[in-house]
DNA sequence: TTGAAATATCGGAATATCTCCATATGTTTT
DNA sequence: AAAACATATGGAGATATTCCGATATTTCAA
């Protein structure tokens, strides 16, 4: 038996799709992608450091990060005067998996 | 050793991101996502089908169909004056898995 | 308290996307 | 050939995103 049929979840309604598909928007973006992709790499990084890696000004940065923590694929974390960004969405990974399989 | 780190395959370049994030973008619909959760869950639809199930009006549907074609999600077959669609991407059902279970 | 550093928010202009309707193309049947 | 059916394409108005500079907020150091 190759590649049986994946069993499915209850299919999604009309409201959960629409929050499903604003998730999807979020990650639709290439810096935003590039974001990711930099804390899936290290460990945890300041808005400063992202901005400087993705060579994105800093407010732009700072708008990409609090979008994707909206979605809660990240989250934040202060020290001192610096905030710090880790990913906590652990599908990321696996997401990022497949796009860097597909597109390499 | 609890969750050891994915090995990430190589990170993807400033034009991969950008074709990465066009592919989201053409997932992140609400309707779109409706007719490959239809897709993956029937074997193959015809576009009115699709179009009388997710309540769209046929045009819109013959769009939706066209921009998952291009990015290489679903497939077409005509079988005289209608046109199959099926899905052709395997990932699709674990994406769809995915968010069924996030947002069931 | 004053200044400097790190981050967040606001406003506006350019661009892109969505949705609908009218209509065009292609295919089969009479 | 003409009519009927299935699908695809084009254009327009409304809406949403993106990007950037200016500026506000928060925290530490002097």
């Amino acid at each position: 038996m190759p590649h049986a049929k994946q069993t499915a979840g209850h299919p999604l309604g009309d409201a959960q799709l629409e929050q499903a598909a604003e998730c999807l928007r979020t990650l639709a973006h290439p810096k935003r992608l590039q974001l990711i992709q930099l804390l899936l790499a290290g460990d945890r990084r300041s808005v400063n450091e992202l901005a400087a890696a993705c060579r994105i000004p800093q407010p732009s940065t700072s708008e990409h990060l609090r979008l994707l923590l909206r979605c809660g694929f990240l989250e934040s974390q202060r020290d001192g005067r610096t905030v710090y960004y880790t990913v906590s969405e652990p599908h990321l990974q696996d997401l990022m998996n497949c796009l860097q399989h597909r597109f390499a």
